[in-house]
DNA sequence: GGCACGCCTGAATCCAGCC
DNA sequence: AGGCTGGATTCAGGCGTGC
């Protein structure tokens, strides 16, 4: 049914096929069942209103393509079902899909997907390594993104490349919470200077979910494919894909790009990333009961002490004022110094003996290993 | 109008109440607008694999075509909207409601928040340090559960101690990804040498919860209170409580477990906000003879000045013209910058040295406490 | 050439209180 | 209720500049 638009350099012909135009339209050229793996990255219908400045005065570059306007939920949940719909029809029995979102849509994502009898195999979070913090202090720094994985039925012989997954890992099941930076850097795709997509996703996402539930040579199919990451990757690791998208402009960027992707399917075979030690916050000692509120701190030399709040900051008295925050600044503001490693300023009684905090925190960091 | 099965035992009566019965049907006892903060973690006994109740307490008969999956959800979708309209009666126009689920329920609990007239304000991924593996190897290990923050409205004005969390986690604002162990050893509450509850949450998430979300003395309502987790942590940090829960053997646990907790003691559990501090307005300084009015201000690099004038405004000149006003104000023009702090912009020659006159701002407030 | 420093930017539902 | 104003608010990483 497809007949035109095939990027068939190097491959075969409907190896590497982008289709330009509406996403349910266009679906319906694909043949019933003909498709293994859907990743489908949907307008997140963000409906931000006015604009939002960092406390530097400038400008954050949001969201404001028509594409991501729906006047409400009702019209968002009837897009979103018609072109899962289409979805369903033509993916394979034994097929599964993923989709990605924010709490701004994920939650009606994965309703339909119930709806429609999709069996949802796992959630999946992709926690951002540098998000964008909350500027104005108002909530949670919003770090993550939720991916939602499901079969098309109960009964599927879905693909879970489990072997792959673990050996990857440091012979590690594979957690449903994966770290990887936003895109940006090289990989972001610049048009006159200008960020091209406002929502690319990075390669190494996509990269994890094609090796996790693909086959090699295997049919991926994007109904929302952008500047083309899915195409891009599937290519890289010799699966064949479908891209499907409205904004010619955008499909003109994926079709450069993907031109000038080499498969590379050594790098399947990726180093396990070596992690740096984990942060531990102060706050944690405290709230798992390893110190309790009320306990008091006090330096080496027991000259000074701070009392333990219950929100894991400290409380301190000195000739020069109050003193409350976190261990770091108090054990600044007592000494008068610019700045003060808490961990290793502030000790408490140990049966009768001053200890070190930052042993709470070796024990911590072991619990977590 | 709830008078009874109060624990009245070291507190004024109200503060604790444990509620048997039907979550919905007791909800109904709770005035209009009494509560300030909810959590709940609400049964998600979905897909015929155990009983599913609906609103009247009758049991759902389990069928197994694809017609009544459906209405299997639709009948837990209607069990949802049910308690959580009681719930939204009951909750204050600027509470918030907290809730916790999985795969399963979840998106299906953030949909009905959103129909209902709710507003996410955050999904917040709890990351389980030590998650039960996938045995069969089919799956990501399950290594999550997923919260949803929610505001009564769009425009509620919710509780969220910015401060205290940012200070509790090493001075860098708290993500929306929170790490924790899952609920065992000394804290897993015990029943004949087996767990009391199967899904008894541990302690440290809810002491999160509320430390980020309420102020001391607030009420907290928890519409399944299982063995009361959110009673005890509340005890514990100075919040008042509401428990409904229908099965009379976890409320008996959770009432002898909730009558062991000694809280802390009251200035230990105080989240102060720097939004909360009084507002001085700079006149003030000047009225009370701190500065005199003819005294010139700069900037941090002395490259501005202006001049205070009787009435605790500024005078400033630049190449761009004559600038009075507010402090704020004139800071804002010399820079030609939508917004400035002034407080923290200007300065004044204290013993040959710059100060800031925010300086000023902290000894007038210290007066007033 | 190397390093230090500062600028730029990323799927963002981002103010509160008083007149 | 709407408009005005005081004044509170950011983390990680890539990249360019300048010494």
């Amino acid at each position: 049914m497809i007949h035109n638009e095939s990027m068939s350099k190097g491959g075969n012909s409907g190896d590497e096929t982008i289709l330009v135009g509406d996403c349910i339209a266009r679906l319906q050229e694909v043949a019933d069942k003909s498709v293994d793996l859907i990743f489908a990255d949907p307008p997140y219908n963000l409906q931000l209103k006015g604009d939002l400045f960092r406390p530097d005065d400038s400008r954050v570059d949001g969201v404001d393509n028509d594409w991501d306007k729906f006047s409400d939920f009702a019209t968002y949940d009837q897009f979103t079902r018609g072109w899962l719909t289409e979805c369903r029809r033509v993916l394979k029995d034994d097929g599964a899909i993923w989709l990605i979102g924010s709490y701004h849509n994920v939650f009606r994502l994965g309703v339909a997907l119930q709806d429609l009898g999709f069996w949802i195999l796992n959630d999946v979070i992709w926690r951002k390594s540098n998000p964008m913090p909350n500027f104005r202090g108002r909530r949670f720094t919003n770090a993550h993104e939720t991916l939602i994985w499901a079969s098309k039925s109960e009964t599927a012989k879905y693909c879970f490349n489990y072997d792959m997954l673990k050996a990857s890992n440091d012979d590690i099941q594979m957690r449903s919470d994966w770290l990887f930076p936003l895109c940006g850097g090289e990989e972001r795709l610049k048009l006159n200077g200008k960020k091209a997509h406002p929502t690319q996703k990075p390669e190494a996402l996509l990269a994890r979910v094609l090796q996790a539930t693909t086959k090699q040579g295997d049919m991926v199919l994007d109904p929302f494919f952008g500047t083309g990451t899915t195409g891009a990757v599937a290519k890289r690791l010799g699966r064949k894909f479908i891209g499907i998208e409205r904004d010619e402009t955008y499909a003109a960027v994926a079709r450069r790009r993907i031109e000038a992707v080499v498969p590379f399917e050594e790098r399947l075979t990726k180093s396990p990333n070596k992690r740096d030690e984990p942060r531990i916050p102060f706050g944690w000692v405290v709230e798992r009961g390893l110190l309790s509120p009320g306990t008091v701190l006090f330096d080496a030399q027991r000259r000074v002490t701070a009392e333990i709040q219950a929100d894991g900051t400290l409380q301190a008295t000195t000739l020069w004022g109050e003193h409350r925050g976190s261990i770091h600044k108090v054990g600044a503001a007592v000494q008068q110094a610019p700045a003060c490693n808490g961990w290793l300023y502030w000790h408490f009684d140990r049966d009768g003996r001053a200890a070190q905090i930052d042993l709470l925190r070796q024990h911590l960091r072991a619990e977590l290993t």
